[in-house]
DNA sequence: CTCTGTTATGTTACATCACAACATAATCAA
DNA sequence: TTGATTATGTTGTGATGTAACATAACAGAG
């Protein structure tokens, strides 16, 4: 069994313990970010699957599985990039941490990491003395990977 | 002499020093960032344009506009709400410190703030260890303002 | 002042992005 | 089997962002 054949019977499982379907579409949306080594569009991912599974996913179609994968929490929503990405930890079976996003600027390949709790705590602090309340932790910071940034 | 005029002739003799210049269309979209107390979208600027000053800008122009603003330091671009703002500071003289911004998903207030240099330096120091170099210095986060999140 | 290169703006056309609204199909539960 | 729920298909549209080329305004050299 490949390793995305596990990640997907994984995925799956949570899908059915939360009372929801992993479709064959929605597999194929989500293979296709597992495969990718950084961010897609939703336009790159239409594309995407109707080359590798010749079908016929509409763009409508792919936006509401993203949205779908989203809650279910198997992709991350880049904001900054307008693109999205799988969720490294989808076989973790513990909770975890709200993620941060290093996104290469160049070949829009992402890192999901995470900040150090102090460091989250110091910048929700300064938030909050200028008045205004973080809405999400998922702080996406506009980077170069490595090498890009040795190009 | 209101500060509204105060700040575009400041800004006019910076675009001087800089060798360029603020133009008359240039400076009616500098106007329009400057007196919303909130982030517009290109769009919203081709509109505000065009209702006040009775003029016919095209979507295309403002773009370039704002390109060249953005140059000069006197507007900056947020990636995370595709909107523009007024930079904060138009009138120091100083050089500034890369600015954050805090963003509120509701209303588009901005607020232009620092993080603290330590925070700062942490944050960088932790996306080197992941092995990414940070792009820029200009954090946005999505925020509440106060008055949004109390509703 | 005129010529010339540069910069700014006008105009048209188009590619992309994101989703609303409604129709049909598949699935589940009783 | 039937009815309710969920998933997908289909059509259309508003918003966004920019390329490519045309014209106009301006600044400096002669």
């Amino acid at each position: 069994m490949s390793k995305l054949q596990r990640i997907l019977s994984h995925a799956e499982q949570q899908c059915q313990i939360n009372g929801s379907r992993l479709t064959d579409k929605r597999k194929k949306v989500l293979s296709g970010l597992l495969q990718s080594d950084r961010a897609l569009s939703a336009y790159e991912l239409v594309d995407y699957c109707n080359e590798t599974y010749d079908e016929n996913f509409a763009a409508m179609s792919v936006y509401r599985i993203l949205e779908f994968l989203e809650q279910e929490q198997l992709v991350h929503k880049l904001n900054l990039a307008n693109r999205y990405v799988a969720c490294g930890h989808i076989t973790c079976d513990h909770q975890h941490e709200v993620p941060q996003f290093l996104i290469c600027t160049d070949c829009q390949s992402v890192k999901e990491f995470s900040i150090s709790r102090s460091t989250l705590g110091s910048i929700k602090r300064q938030v909050e003395q200028a008045n205004f309340h973080l809405v999400s932790e998922q702080i996406e910071l506009n980077c170069l990977c490595k090498s890009c940034a040795a190009a």
